[in-house]
DNA sequence: GCCAACGTTGGC
DNA sequence: GCCAACGTTGGC
């Protein structure tokens, strides 16, 4: 059981259209990255995720679930794009912004300080479970 | 909206 | 296989 972190820029999905998606999830594609696709290609079912918004918000609004490991990207023919399919899980009670992440000497070492450019990336379980302490919710 | 940082492409 | 040019991401 593994922990990830999936950005999204909200004007173009944002957690509000993830939860209207309900448990059926919805596929994350548009992923033209290889780090970020060899990621999702690790993940399980039942892996948990964050789903954070950047560009406008900057924190991390609630919690996902891996409910399909990776498949062909269906809006693309390129062979070399798939992705997995995630759905809602709950909000943070408090959402986490990076100006807070980047304060806490707990986080220094999150991809999403390090490598702000990755959109999918893996989270240690300390980290998991310090973000949900502060997100004020249950790991 | 700007631009630094990073990833990818393609000529050599 | 190098690296310059180009495109994209995302914080500010």
């Amino acid at each position: 059981m593994a922990y990830w972190l999936f950005k999204s820029e909200p004007d173009e999905w944002g957690w509000p259209d993830q939860v209207a998606r309900g448990p059926a999830g919805e596929e994350w594609h548009g992923i033209r990255n290889y780090q970020a696709r060899n990621n999702m290609r690790l993940m399980q079912v039942g892996d948990l995720g964050f789903f954070y918004h950047s560009r406008t918000g900057l924190e991390i609004v609630g919690i996902v679930e891996v409910c399909a490991t990776s498949h062909p990207d269906s809006t693309t023919e390129d062979p070399r794009w798939d992705c997995v399919d995630i759905r809602s899980v709950r909000p943070l009670e408090a959402p986490v912004s990076l100006e807070q992440i980047k304060r806490d000497p707990e986080l220094s070492e999150m991809v999403l300080v390090k490598n702000s450019r990755l959109s999918v990336q893996p989270v240690t379980e300390q980290e998991w479970k310090h973000i949900c302490k502060l997100g004020k919710t249950k790991p």
